[in-house]
Order: structure tokens, then C-alpha cells, then sequence
DNA sequence: AGCACGCCGACT
DNA sequence: GTCGGCGTGCTC
């Protein structure tokens, strides 16, 4: 029997490929390949097919090449290529990460990939046949009339499935292929365009081979309605579009939009949230070409798209397109790279775009559209307005004039939203005696006190622990807390305003699954008139009602070690800024600061975030700073930080005449966490090339010679100081 | 990463 | 006398 040897790669983290031999015909490069490893089985990547036997006497046969994947193409290979240099990560863990898990198993996937939809042959048959008092049957067996996805039945009940597979036995529900979209797509409910739309759609439109856009706009200036237009034009042309979105919670709103816009197409979803056999489904659907449409998070811009016309980046700022464990990629960029690669205009949206975007923008190697004009009917810009607390007494850390413009609020019925990025009571527990704080045993961080079960917990590593009665100190028995988390103001909230009871919303109360919809769906009938949120709520949900926004903490991103921290406060703030007066009238927003002379409230007040980043800019560029300069970050943790501190002293020194700059190794910022002790090594140089150079450097002697007790991250281009 | 093999302390 | 600690070495 003819043979060929392949080099596959497998799911680990070393920097290597390894080679087997398989019957001629069974594979191809690209495909998945089940193997034995050791004693373990594994699943694997081809990388390349060769006649000739790889000089190496223990070869051993692959187990199984299942095909149930299309070949990974070339474009996506490189695409792997690429990110596992660049982020000096092994192949076969960037390869792994490609696919979803179904297809990681090292076992044959039984499903087939198709989007069966479902229907009953003879609907008033099985009706007749079911008790007329089982409602949720009937209300299943009247949907299936006409063909449905296993999506939609599953949301009719709990046991939906099941009678969906009972009537599928008994011969009453069949199978049916879906009807694949093709050419040009039916779209209803076109809003008119106004000209600074128009002509970013042309511009995107006219795009021939690669070409980056900026599009750059604030919230309710129609960057929608511009991606919806390019991407419609791009599937008149029968190309697919890829649109990568930051979070799971802003998928389901976009995704409905989307799908009233064009009833007809295969819209595809791709985050983690999805269970492994929808997403294993959705991705194959994309690979394969029949969705035209895919929605993702940042995982989803591996996704194997044949005929790919197009990528949006929506909120390219945005701090979760960067995956911060195992391969540590930014999707946005493997989009740019992406859309290079393939010769594909790429679109970048947001209100407030990364300094990394702005200086592409800036000089000339993005184009960028501005829409400077709020489009969405009723989008009025909100005011801001400051509220110094220096010299004033704090009414349980809310402004008395907040209270006041709460009040008015409430009292013509509109709603209002106090954010305040803290969870729990209050940020520490103390004791007026002593000086005793409510420190965490495993982590350089406070205890953070939760009133609603008693308990006084660690954010960082998860140590929880009742709330002490008295001081472990001095035994004072008057225990204070100090400064305001979210359920502090909650309270404080419902004391103050008993006939607009708050809403809570923060992850302490959100992780049940559901919980977070009930809460906006209570928030979007009215009958929640005044809420209380973290970070949560300034991403994509729009209130229409919402009339007043008030900001209690957003000093805390002022004074940060991190260059970066004044450019998120500005979008956060911005974002936050954007829920509020979406409904004719202008919303007002309320930021509470001690320090109201600061050159940043003079930016944001003056709401012109390009002069903020051109700002910016000229202070990276003054003081080398990325992105005007390349950087790589050690991260490093032991039990002792002299171990830590010393590993990376030695990482210094295997540095020298690698044309970077190493600094002197730091402790981190949080120097403990979880017992762990941190320090962290700053390699930098005035381009890319050398930084990645001497990551991959590091790579290659970590895994070489592991150090003992020590933990070590390669960040290239860390986004975290 | 797994999972072996391989030499030194407290237990059936 | 064994069970078991995790140190280092290999996996095509």
C-alpha cells in the first residue's frame, strides 16, 4: 500500500510539529487528523504531506482521519501561521483554537454539520392527536407547519427536543434541508442614508482588493446602518461577511437586527456561549459557505469563510477582542491581517477608537469615514456636566445635586442610571481603632464586603469568608465600611426613592443564564425606572427612556500606572454617555470627580475625542510609548518574588544583542494573587520586528529548559501594564 | 500538557 | 519492608 508521511500538528505547547504516516489518499493538509501521542490519543492539524519517510525510527501510523471537517484553507493556515510568530505561540494551540471544541476531540464528531430545519407532514394530524391541553405540543406542532431551525424549537419549551425526536421517530416531523441564500439578498426596513453615511458605504463599496477603514462615529450616528449597507452590497455579490462583535450580551441584539434585515439569509452566531454542537454547526456552515452572514466574537475571525467579501470590526477598541489566556491574540488585528492577506477591505467601527487605530488613520494607512452626524431618529447628544466633591458632603457617596436631578427625574417618569464600577457593599471592611483592613490572605487586594449573604470576598482569587464580628485585632466590635460598591447604592437608592424601587445590575446578580435579560426586559417596559450598574450596562443596551446618567467613581482611571487607562475611561465614559438620551430629548450626564481642573474632564467635556487621541498620540510619540514604540511584557509568578524577580533577571541577560531593550525586572502591579508572588519584565524596541524576534527567543528557551516553580506569560504587545 | 520512570520519607 | 512525594525526560 502506497504511503505519505505527514507533519501534524497537535495541541501543545511546544513549538514543533510531529510526523506520521498514513495510507495515500485519506488526508490532505488542512485536515484533522486523529493520532497516537505517548500513550494519550490526540487530534491534530495537517501541516504538510511528504513521499518521502521522515527520518525517524519509532514512526508510528495515525489512528483515524475523520474528514469531518472541510480542510482548513490556505488563507487560514497563514492566518494560524501568523499569530502563533507574531504572539510567539505554538501552532498546533493557535490551530486548536481555530476550531470549535467538537472538532479539538480526538474522536470522530457524529454530527453531520448540517442545519437540518424540521417539519411536520401533516401538522392538524398530529395536532388531533395531541391532548388539547397540552399547550406547549400544540403551540411546537403549529410552528412546525413550516420549516423550522433545531434553535427555534428548542426556545417553545424545555422538552421541546424531545417531542421533536418522538415525532421524528414516529414518523409525524421530517428533516428538511435548508434553503440556501444566494445572490442578492432581500432587505426590508431601509432607513434613508444621510451623506456622511452615503458616503462611507460608497467608499467601502468602491474598495478593490485591501483597503482598512476607520469608521469613525459616535453612538447613534448609523455605524449600523453603514455596515449593513456594505455588507448587503457585498452579498448582491454572493461573498460571505464577517462581523466581529466584543461581547457575548451584545450578540443576540445585533443578531436580531440583522436578521430583520435580512429575513432571508443564514446569519450564523460564533462566541462561547454557544453549546459545542450548535457552534460546531454554525462553524461548519460558515466553512463550508452556505451562511453569508457570520456574527462572532473574537474567536470567530479564524473562521474558514470560502468566499469572504468583507470584515467588520465593530468597537474595534474595544479590550475584549484581546484574548488574555493561552494564545494571547487581538482579533482586531488578525482581522487587519486577515483582510490583507486575502485582499478584502476590513471596516473598523467605534466611537472612540484605539490610539493603535487612530495612528493608522492619522497617517494614512486606514481610511477614515466620519459620521458626524447622529442619524438614529430621535439621537440627540447628551450633556455633561461635572459635580466637584472636594468641599461637599457626600450623601452615602452620591452628590447632593445628583440626588436632586434623580429626584426631578424620577418625578417626570423618565429613567435614570447611577454607574458605579464596584461590586458589592463596600470596597473594604475597617476598624477605627486599630487600623485594621480587610486584606486578603492570598492577594495584595481588599476583601470587598457583600451584604446581601453576609460575606466578605476576594475579587481577584475568590477567598470568601463571613464577616468577622469584631476586629482580628484589637477586638473593637465596630467594624466600618468604607467607600460604596453597587449594593451600597442600591440601598441608599431605595431608601431615598421608595416609589422607584432600583434595579441592581452587576455580575453578583447576572450569572444565572437569563437573569440579565429578565432584568432589561423589566428595565425596557418601564416598570424599572431607576438603576444601579457596573461596567455591564454601558455596553450596547439601549433605554429609551433613559434620561439621566449619573457617574460616581470615575476618578479611579485618572492617576493609573497604565498609559492606556485615560483612553478607556474616555470611551467607557463616552459609552456610558451614549445609553442616555436616545428618545428626542437630550440625556444628561452627571460625573462625579475630586478632581474637575483635570486636563481629561476638560477633553471630555468638550466631547472631542479626536483632539483627546490627537492628544495622545503626540504624548506616545513624545515619550516612546506603544504605539510608537513595540513592547513585550514577562509576566513571571512564584511563591517568593526574589524567585520570580530573579528568573526574569536571567531572561534579561539571555536578551543581550537581540537589538531590544530590556528594562529591570518590577514587581506587577498586583504583586500577589492567589499566593502567588508576580513580577513582570518590560522588552522593548522601536519597531515589531526585533520584540517578536526576541519573544520567540524566549519561547523557544522556556520550553527548552522549563524553570522550576516558576509560571511564565510571553505577552507580545501587552495591552495591561 | 500528559505520563512515564526514578530515587528518598512515613505508613499498612 | 511498601506507598508516594514531585524532579526530569519524552512524546513522531
Amino acid at each position: 500500500m502506497p504511503y505519505v508521511y505527514l507533519s501534524v500538528a497537535l495541541d501543545l505547547p511546544l513549538p514543533r510539529s510531529f510526523d506520521y504516516r498514513a495510507p495515500a489518499g485519506v488526508t490532505g493538509v488542512g485536515e484533522r487528523v486523529i493520532v497516537p501521542f505517548g500513550r494519550q490519543t490526540l487530534s491534530g492539524v495537517v501541516l504538510a504531506v511528504s513521499d518521502v519517510p521522515p527520518d525517524f525510527p519509532k514512526l508510528k501510523d495515525i489512528a483515524e482521519a475523520p474528514a469531518d471537517l472541510p480542510a482548513l484553507p490556505a488563507d487560514v493556515m497563514a492566518l494560524c501561521r501568523f499569530c502563533a510568530d507574531f504572539y510567539a505561540a505554538p501552532l498546533g494551540m493557535v490551530l486548536a483554537a481555530a476550531l470549535p471544541a467538537a472538532l479539538r476531540q480526538p474522536r470522530p464528531w457524529a454530527g453531520d454539520g448540517t442545519h437540518w430545519h424540521w417539519q411536520a407532514v401533516d401538522a392538524d394530524g398530529l395536532l388531533a392527536r395531541l391532548s388539547p391541553r397540552a399547550r406547549k405540543q400544540r403551540q411546537l406542532a403549529e410552528l412546525l407547519r413550516t420549516p423550522q431551525a433545531r434553535e427555534a424549537v428548542r426556545d417553545v419549551a424545555g422538552d421541546a427536543l424531545r417531542w421533536l425526536g418522538e415525532w421524528q421517530a414516529s414518523g409525524d416531523v421530517v428533516a428538511v434541508a435548508p434553503v440556501r441564500a444566494g445572490g442578492v439578498p432581500r432587505q426590508v426596513a431601509l432607513p434613508a442614508l444621510n451623506a456622511a453615511q452615503a458616503a462611507a458605504v460608497t467608499a467601502v463599496d468602491a474598495a478593490d482588493g485591501y483597503a482598512a477603514f476607520l469608521l469613525y462615529g459616535v453612538t447613534g450616528s448609523g455605524k449600523t446602518e453603514v455596515y449593513l449597507r456594505t455588507i448587503a452590497a457585498r452579498l448582491a455579490r454572493d461573498e460571505q461577511v464577517l462581523v466581529l462583535v466584543p461581547e457575548i450580551n451584545l450578540t443576540p441584539q445585533l443578531e436580531a437586527r440583522f436578521r430583520a434585515r435580512f429575513p432571508d439569509e443564514a446569519i450564523v452566531s460564533l462566541h462561547s456561549g454557544l453549546a459545542d454542537g450548535e457552534r460546531t454547526r454554525n462553524w461548519l456552515q460558515a466553512a463550508r459557505g452556505d451562511a453569508r452572514i457570520v456574527l462572532g466574537t473574537r474567536l470567530a475571525v479564524f473562521t474558514p469563510l470560502p468566499r469572504l467579501g468583507l470584515i467588520v470590526v465593530d468597537e474595534e477598541h474595544d479590550g475584549s477582542y484581546r484574548q488574555q489566556e493561552g494564545v494571547r491574540y487581538s482579533a482586531r488585528d488578525l482581522a487587519v491581517w486577515r483582510a490583507r492577506d486575502r485582499k478584502l477591505p476590513v471596516l473598523l467601527g467605534s466611537a472612540t477608537p484605539s490610539i493603535e487605530t487612530w495612528k493608522n488613520a492619522s497617517e494614512g494607512r486606514y481610511t477614515r469615514l466620519d459620521l458626524p452626524v447622529r442619524a438614529v431618529a430621535g439621537a440627540v447628544a447628551p450633556t455633561l456636566e461635572l459635580l466637584p466633591t472636594g468641599r461637599i458632603a457626600l450623601q452615602d457617596g452620591i452628590h447632593p445635586l445628583a440626588l436632586e436631578r434623580l429626584r426631578a427625574t424620577l418625578a417626570r417618569c423618565g429613567q435614570a442610571l447611577v454607574f458605579i464600577n464596584r461590586r458589592g457593599y463596600a470596597p473594604v471592611l475597617a476598624c477605627n481603632e486599630c487600623g485594621w483592613v480587610s486584606n486578603c490572605k492570598r492577594c495584595e487586594a481588599r476583601l470587598v464586603l457583600h451584604l446581601g449573604d453576609r460575606r466578605l470576598r476576594c475579587h481577584h482569587c475568590g477567598f470568601e469568608c463571613t464577616i468577622p464580628a469584631e476586629c482580628p485585632d484589637c477586638g473593637n466590635a465596630d467594624l466600618k465600611p468604607l467607600g460604596q460598591g453597587t449594593q451600597r447604592i442600591e440601598d441608599a437608592l431605595a431608601a431615598r426613592f421608595p416609589d422607584t424601587p432600583p434595579l441592581r445590575i452587576d455580575r453578583d446578580n447576572t450569572r444565572r443564564k437569563g437573569s440579565l435579560e429578565a432584568m432589561l426586559a423589566q428595565v425596557h417596559d418601564g416598570r424599572v425606572r431607576l438603576l444601579v450598574g457596573t461596567q455591564m450596562l454601558a455596553k450596547g443596551h439601549d433605554f429609551a427612556n433613559l434620561q439621566l446618567v449619573v457617574v460616581l467613581n470615575a476618578d479611579a482611571g485618572l492617576f493609573s500606572v497604565d498609559f492606556r487607562a485615560e483612553e478607556r475611561l474616555f470611551a467607557q465614559l463616552l459609552q456610558v454617555a451614549g445609553r442616555a438620551g436616545r428618545a428626542g430629548q437630550p440625556g444628561q450626564v452627571l460625573i462625579q470627580t475630586r478632581y474637575p481642573e483635570h486636563p481629561f474632564y476638560a477633553a471630555l467635556l468638550a466631547g472631542d475625542y479626536a483632539a483627546f487621541a490627537d492628544e495622545q498620540l503626540a504624548t506616545r510619540r513624545e515619550l516612546l510609548l506603544p504605539p510608537c514604540a513595540a513592547w513585550l511584557m514577562i509576566r513571571a509568578e512564584a511563591k517568593r518574588i526574589e524567585t520570580a524577580l530573579a528568573f526574569l533577571n536571567a531572561l534579561r541577560g539571555a536578551l543581550a544583542g537581540q537589538g531590544v531593550q530590556a528594562m529591570t525586572p518590577i514587581a506587577a502591579t498586583m504583586s500577589r494573587k492567589a499566593g502567588w508572588e508576580r513580577a513582570q519584565l518590560l522588552v522593548t524596541a522601536p519597531t515589531r520586528g526585533p520584540v517578536v524576534a526576541a519573544a520567540s527567543h524566549l519561547a523557544e528557551l522556556l520550553v527548552a529548559k522549563p524553570p522550576k516553580g516558576v509560571r511564565w506569560v510571553i505577552d507580545v504587545d501587552p495591552q495591561d501594564v
